[in-house]
DNA sequence: TTTTCCATGTAACTCGTTACATGATTTC
DNA sequence: GAAATCATGTAACGAGTTACATGGAAAA
């Protein structure tokens, strides 16, 4: 669902060949969307298929032909579709990362303190990634925002887990709700 | 790989049987753990196939037989290893929600506005639910925090996110980066 | 008496990834 | 001459979901 609104809200803005989509999806937004080439040929001929894409071939030069993809009527009518439902709705994140967290205690502290400093090591270097991100035009920059912020906000969080498991008063328990 | 943990860790703190399993993870960790019975079912077998687990029948009274499993060396061993990766690791994650985002301006302002607002909706909904959920022992505790955690700092961010999209000195453009 | 609970599964399907194939052309 | 770039795909696989099947017992 979200790919194709990626996709077809893509070539609203102009008609593209499938290698360009991937290579703009890759270079400019890897961090925030995560789509195989395959996937995105894929995609684009079912699109094509049901009529919400048209294709035409072009070649330059000595390279191989490609597929120009430009949006329909149809297209256009689905997009406007799939928007409405993906702003009107919030998909919930969900953290495998947690389930480890729940586990914690499974490990001796002197083994488990240094795993999850690797994983903050790694949160933090995915903040920096995102914060050297390219500038993007219009309201696409939100997307590179909203990971900035996010990933500030569970930067702050993993502090404070680390920080309240290293305490040795409380024995490594959370706070508890009551 | 991060269910195989969260079943292993279960098992480890007390044998029981599928039932049970999905009881437990549909009743008290719904918010967390998006885990389907048939899931459950098919992992429990294929581990049980691969020796991390045992089982065995028990009747009581004129129900079903069940399978009662219970984790083995091996299990114990792989459970180990799966938490020690699952620790050290940080799993991004990806927002489908800011694929429409980055759309925004293709639809007119009043038609959007009210769509992010059922967004808004949504994510409150969800907020309290949060809040609402049940405590967990030990270290699990730690999933619900960090599930309020995160949805009051996704709040924090769409309330910013519309504040600057109704603000009309702004042209509907997200702060630059610069 | 119909529904719900207990308890376990199978079969078909969707979605997406991985690995691979192709072949000309430009760059090192 | 080797490697990377351009450009598009296919085939096989894997993970997970959906829908369905079963059948006795307890509750409404």
């Amino acid at each position: 669902m979200d790919r194709e609104l990626l996709l077809l809200g893509l070539l609203r803005r102009g008609d593209m060949h499938g290698y360009r989509l991937n290579e703009f999806i890759e270079r400019d937004m890897a961090s925030c969307v995560d789509l195989k080439k395959s996937t995105a040929y894929f995609l684009l001929d079912r699109m094509l298929r049901q009529g919400w894409v048209a294709a035409s071939e072009e070649r330059e030069g000595g390279r191989p032909p490609r597929q120009v993809y430009h949006i329909t009527p149809d297209g256009e009518a689905e997009f406007q579709r799939l928007l409405r439902a993906n702003l009107a709705t919030y998909q919930p994140a969900l953290f495998p990362g947690d389930i480890g967290l729940g586990y914690y205690d499974a490990l001796p502290p002197d083994e488990a303190r240094p795993l999850l400093a690797a994983r903050r090591a790694a949160l933090t270097a995915l903040l920096d990634e995102a914060r050297a991100a390219p500038p993007h035009a219009g309201a696409l920059a939100w997307i590179v925002q909203h990971r900035v912020y996010h990933l500030e906000s569970e930067l702050g969080w993993l502090n404070e887990v680390i920080a309240a498991l290293d305490s040795p008063t409380l024995v490594n328990t959370p706070p508890t709700e009551n």
